[in-house]
RNA sequence: GGGCGCUUAGCUCAGUCGGUUUAGAGCACAUGCCUUACAAGCAUGGGGUCGGCAGUUCGAGCCUGCCAGUGCCCACCA
């Protein structure tokens, strides 16, 4: 084999390992007798690109999904996107504008036709970026969620609970996104602190001299009130009972009411009502019989009813009416003030609360299976702290707005007679027969059913992702739906909780009674390394494919996986991914100092390099044992941080150290195939993290077969490992540390071999590895050591390597003093816990014996420095 | 306004049932090394009293209370 570069190039290697997985089918997965290990993508928006958030998420899965491949594991990864309602229709209305083209020129089909074409544009995008990522998804199995399967599902579920009662037709006040002119639910308003004003207009009193003022920070909406309203209980506004009131500039008559509801501390304890702009106002209106009108069109702007500035938007109408009030003496004051303000999720901007007809479902029933299987640990958080926020949002549950006044998207089911008899159906053909049915007219046609003009809430399909993707829905007892269902974990931003994860718990225990999956690991926001939320407008978030091509994509992942426990938002920094990428060096540069061996099967096996195979197997046990613990707990970032000083440190800067044959000399057999199997195991352990460099190098260490992987290799369980071993090795690296501190801090070359002292007796299988790892001529137990020498410490043992005469004999005394004081000041902390009587009477035997073994070593050790600091200084 | 979480080294975080050191890791930092795998490297080293106060306990980073700071979620105060 040639020559390998001394630096690692991921370019060269991972679009062919891709390919090749792709190729011979890897990612692809059927039902069989192993155990299933199944997660679904949550899809990302079909027209999206791919960003940090993603990146991080989608390495989560990858190395979950890998992982459990590894471990024998029928694994099942599926992906797909998501038509994403109001994102994309508001892309596609922008793209039109672009080109001069209102939406409102178009017909609903001509409509469609430019989003779909949209989609298939931009659609594949976000998927062939994924696996740039090496994602080992099986693409074969690529869902939409408005694609045939999944759009009959939801209308097979919107009938479903329409039929059971669930869904109804209603009026009520929602919040209305101006922008994109829909209704929104609840959870797409974003609550937003801003500074505005407080205006105090007022209301001329019938009847009489002087005004009632209201404070308000909404005085474009007077040309709305019906009334205005007081507290009875309060005493400053007792003289406005009964009155009317007129509103100003609009010159109108309105009466005073009467309502606890009003806050007396509040403003000046007036209340204007507005019952067409306000829910609380609506309610007052309800309660009291009000007169709603409505001054706002879809679009925010002012209509005919207002009366007054017809045609302006909202927010000019409001600069406008402070002028207008201000000139009119009709406007008190004007304070400074700040409130929060609800704006639409998607489009940013104010919500206006607006009274429409829309469809609900009613959550109440279908929310208590699920909050009790999230209480009960049938599905379990991670962290656990998210369940929290998850019963909170359970036990009060208002009802779901799922209309939507859009287009792109599932159209909702519910067809009309003109005498306005409803009939929900599946398609148009069920519905035209419901229709004969019910109207017992069986003459009607098609033209005689009007389909209601509004497209379903995007969350109302992917809230059965989980089990549409398997046809659950339409057909439930499908073999796919027996094998992959319920799905393992699931991986997401807390972002999304109600929205998506809630939501898909319930319907997993109404259409399969049983949860969609058993985990759900919760990712961290990607900021920037200052805590900033990563945004387009800061520019200060990267594109995960540019840091790809830079540092590779197992670089990327590294370092986004070291900085990312579970639910923690992780700071990025470039720094991360030089980390990751130098790591692929190490294992890279690791791997060429392995093949360059030669080995001679003529060669006995050394002492040390059986010593080392031992203490590293017994290494690589445990770390097995760990990894596979931390995996159990999502501890994702621990295990990677596990393996990469299992591979770093004990592996490469001791394993093969150790090992290592002079310059240009053969290493035996055995050593050298320990060391290949070391090798294959740790490139097992690293495959889920990185998996484009481990099979490039994979494929190297051994003679692989067309088609094999180690995607498909196992990895090990860990055997029993040997304790005593990795204890004698640790104090023998302690050693060894000791000694290059001498080299360092007397400025002995690194080549000049040393003679160790070890006053008194080593009982240790690891002299071996000292003496090769400290570049030692011998070792020697003595009874006294030699007078001019730097000795140290190592737990009670007295060592020294003796120097001659350049020894610093004040630079020694002091080092020798620093160390007398530290276990001076421990035994201290010692003997005051044995001195406590209350101590040894309670502590457990063991803890109290550990103090006496404390107690004694430190005076041991202090002997032991006394000495050495006497036969120094006499 | 209500609820939840967090505060440990310069940075990001571990720290299990309160009991093995005078608290660990990675990164960063300092110093010395171009030592034939790797300077994207090697070796060595410095650095925190665990946000503050009080309490429980033989013993507290860990339990309790109060305070401070910080983040998130929910909520109709105009």
């Amino acid at each position: 084999m040639k020559e390998l570069a001394s630096v690692y190039d991921p370019k060269s290697v991972e679009d062919k390992w891709y390919q090749y997985w792709e190729e011979h089918g890897l990612f692809h997965s059927e039902p069989d007798g192993r155990e299933p290990y199944t997660v679904v993508i949550p899809p990302p928006n079909v027209t999206g690109v791919l960003h940090m958030g993603h990146m991080l998420n989608e390495t989560i899965q990858d190395i979950l999904v890998r992982r459990a491949r590894m471990e024998g594991k029928n694994a099942l990864w599926v992906p797909g996107t998501d038509h994403a309602s109001i994102a994309t229709e508001a892309k596609v209305v922008k793209r039109l504008q672009e080109q001069g083209v209102k939406k409102s020129d178009l017909t609903r089909d001509e409509f469609l036709k430019h989003a779909w074409d949209w989609t298939h544009e931009y659609g594949g995008i976000i998927l062939k970026q994924l696996r740039k990522v090496g994602a080992s998804c099986d693409w074969s199995r690529t869902a939409f969620t408005m694609d045939e399967t999944r759009s009959r599902s939801v209308m097979r579920v919107f009938v479903d609970l329409y039929n059971k009662g669930l869904i109804y037709r209603g009026v009520r006040m929602v919040n209305w996104d101006p922008a994109a002119r829909t209704a929104l639910s609840d959870e797409e308003v974003v609550y937003q602190e801003q500074h505005g004003k407080l205006y105090y207009l007022r209301y001329k009193i019938v009847g009489e001299e002087g005004y009632a003022v209201v404070a308000t920070t909404r005085p474009e909406t007077i040309m709305g009130d019906t009334a205005m309203c007081i507290n009875p209980n309060d005493p400053k506004n007792q003289h406005l009972r009964g009155k009317r009131v007129i509103v100003p500039l609009v010159g109108r008559e309105i009466p005073v009411i009467e309502d606890d509801y009003v806050d007396i501390e509040f403003g000046t304890g007036c209340l204007k009502v507005t019952p067409c702009h306000d829910v609380n106002d609506y309610m007052l209106g309800q309660k009291h019989n009000l007169p709603a009108i409505n001054i706002f069109n879809d679009d925010g702007t002012l209509s005919e009813a207002a009366g007054l500035y017809v045609g302006m938007d909202r927010m000019a109408v409001r600069e406008q009416i402070e002028k207008d009030l201000t000139e009119a003496g009709l406007m008190e004051k004007v304070e400074p003030y700040t409130n929060k303000v609800g704006l639409s999720e998607r489009t940013k901007v104010p919500i206006e609360p607006k009274l429409s007809t829309q469809w609900f479902l009613k959550m109440s029933e279908l929310v208590k299976p699920a909050l009790k299987a999230v209480e009960d640990g049938e599905i379990v958080f991670h962290p656990a702290k998210f369940v929290n926020t998850y019963r909170h949002w359970m036990t009060d549950t208002k009802d779901w707005c799922i209309s939507r006044q859009l287009w792109w998207g599932h159209r909702i089911p519910a067809w009309y007679l003109a005498d306005g008899t409803v009939v929900v159906a599946e398609t148009a053909e069920q519905a035209l027969e419901q229709a004969r049915r019910v109207s017992g007219n069986a003459a009607l046609t098609a033209d005689d059913l009007r389909q209601d003009d509004d497209a379903l809430d995007t969350w109302f399909s992917s809230w059965l992702w989980p089990i549409s993707l398997f046809d659950g829905i339409l057909n439930p007892d499908n073999d796919q739906m027996k094998y992959y269902y319920p799905t393992s974990d699931l991986v997401t931003g807390p972002d999304i909780i109600f929205f998506w994860v809630a939501r898909m718990i319930i319907a997993g225990y109404e259409y399969v009674g049983r949860p969609p999956f058993r985990n759900v690991y919760f990712t961290g926001i990607v900021r920037d390394k200052l805590g900033r939320k990563m945004s387009k407008q800061l520019g200060n978030s990267p594109d995960p494919l540019e840091l790809i091509d830079h540092y590779g994509a197992d670089g990327v992942r590294m370092g986004l996986m070291l900085a990312a426990p579970a639910g923690n938002d992780i700071l990025y920094d470039d720094a991360l991914c030089e980390q990751g990428r130098n790591f692929n060096n190490k294992i890279w540069n690791s791997f060429r100092l392995v093949k360059g061996w030669a080995v001679d099967d003529a060669l006995e096996q050394p002492v040390h390099c059986g010593l080392a195979v031992k203490w590293f197997q017994a290494s690589l046990d445990k770390a097995l044992a760990e990894v596979k613990d931390l995996f159990s707990k999502f501890r994702l970032n621990d295990a990677l941080m596990t393996i990469y000083r299992l591979f770093w440190e004990d592996f490469s800067a001791w394993y093969l150290e150790l090992v290592k044959p002079a310059y240009q000399q053969p290493i035996d057999r055995a050593t050298l195939d320990a060391t290949i199997g070391f090798f294959d195991t740790l490139l097992r352990l690293l495959h889920p993290f990185m998996p484009f460099i481990t099979e490039e190098l994979w494929q190297h260490i051994g003679e692989r077969a067309d088609g094999e992987s180690i995607m498909t290799a196992r990895i090990p369980a860990a055997g029993e490992a040997d304790e005593a071993l990795l204890a004698a090795m640790a104090q023998a690296k302690e050693i060894v540390a000791g000694v290059r501190n001498v080299r360092k801090t007397k400025n002995l070359p690194p080549r000049q071999a040393l003679t160790l002292q070890i006053v008194g007796a080593l009982d240790s299988p690891c002299k071996p590895v000292i003496v090769k790892m400290a570049g030692l001529e011998a070792i020697e137990e003595v009874t006294e050591k030699a007078g001019a020498s730097a000795s140290f410490m190592v737990g009670t043992l007295e060592l020294a390597v003796p120097l001659g005469d350049s020894i610093d004999v004040e630079a020694e005394l002091k080092k020798l003093e620093a160390d007398l004081q530290y276990a001076r000041g421990f035994l201290a902390t010692v003997e005051k816990k044995l001195g406590n009587e209350r101590f040894v009477a309670n502590a457990p035997e063991a803890v109290v014996a550990m103090e006496r073994k404390k107690q004694a070593d430190a005076l041991s050790k202090i002997a032991t420095l006394e000495q050495a600091i006497a036969a120094l200084k006499g």
